[in-house]
DNA sequence: CAGCACAGGTCTACGCTGTATACCACTCTG
DNA sequence: CAGAGTGGTATACAGCGTAGACCTGTGCTG
């Protein structure tokens, strides 16, 4: 336990407010407080509330998509498990989720500019497995990025209503309806 | 012009707040200033501030799903009319959108439990829409639920993208977008 | 070495928020 | 005509983000 310098505290004690409260729970004087300073000192280590909570939500953002598409095997194991993944932190970390993806940011990345190859760092796993998917004649031929989008953008609006409260399954089931939802997608819908 | 009951033009001020400049911009001083009253009149007619936000954006929301699905026709105009019927919503009035479908709400309806015929103003008749493409052969037969679901869950996906600012395109062109991401769940993806 | 800039704190105060509480006037009703 | 609602007001409080003035040590520079 080595003294951590003063922004460093300040963050981490954001980034716990924040994940297990929700945004709103983050105020400067509890920040502070838990920081061991006054309120007026995290100004000068950023420049509003805002920015405290973004940075902090982003650093933790940037960290999440780094253990990824770790399952490998044929195109359908690979899918669940991104699935699985994108779902272990949408779950596990509900109120950071809902702040990083209900939050309108302006600086955010843009479909479709900054979400090719090497921008968004969880987008681009889905994106690249369904290049492969489309290389290897799984997938018929398209655009990858707007298949992509058909997945990630179905899934992001259910758990949106499960976090919401709007579902009244216990997450297993909703795991599983997220599953089912995919490969619906992935087979058609049509007779 | 007729002399409107207080809680009338408590609800209208509130609606009006709402509706361009979303929850936040909602105080309790500036309802009651806009209706003509005290802030703590407000409290006589409703519980607290969530409480009146809650039932004028309900009220409106009951509205909303009133005049949809006047499109008739086969089914893809059927479903290309719910689509936009539901994007005029959330396009043309975000603010009330994003309080409706972001807020965490505990009475709300659950699927699956709450979303049948008689249920959601809006999702039935997407419902209804799906069970008669299955009867008539158009669509392969599963639950008519989930089915509706995969459809609805990954437009409020692409909206919330939308209306968060992360999606660079013009309105015209993310309605296509929209409309690309159905057919494409409908025709499926796979080779 | 003196002086000064600056980084990183503190304290105080302002204007905003939701809302608890007390009070007041009016209009019904037993 | 007492008494109970009903619907309004005024005041006050605790909490919020943050502007502004102030202090203090540290390190660079003339």
């Amino acid at each position: 336990m080595t003294e951590q310098p003063t922004g460093h505290r300040i963050a981490a004690a954001a980034l716990a407010i924040l994940v297990d409260e929700g945004a709103e729970a983050v105020t400067m004087r509890r920040v502070a407080t838990a920081a061991g300073i006054t309120p007026m000192a995290i100004y000068k280590h950023y420049p509003d509330r805002l920015a405290l909570l973004r940075s902090v939500a982003d650093a933790a953002f940037g960290e999440v998509g780094g253990t990824w598409g770790r399952a490998g095997g044929d195109f359908r194991a690979r899918f669940d498990g991104l699935l699985d993944d994108f779902l272990d932190f949408a779950l596990g970390q509900p109120h950071l989720y809902a702040f990083l993806l209900t939050d309108r940011r302006e600086q955010a990345r843009r479909f479709p500019q900054d979400f090719g190859h090497g921008a968004s760092p969880l987008y681009r796993h889905v994106v690249k497995a369904v290049e492969d998917g489309m290389r290897d004649g799984i997938l018929r031929a398209d655009d990858p990025l707007e298949v992509a989008l058909s997945f990630t953008s179905s899934t992001q609006g259910l758990v949106q209503l499960y976090l919401g409260g709007r579902i009244g399954l216990p997450e297993k089931d909703f795991r599983e309806l997220c599953r089912r939802t995919a490969w619906r997608i992935f087979d058609g819908i049509k007779a």
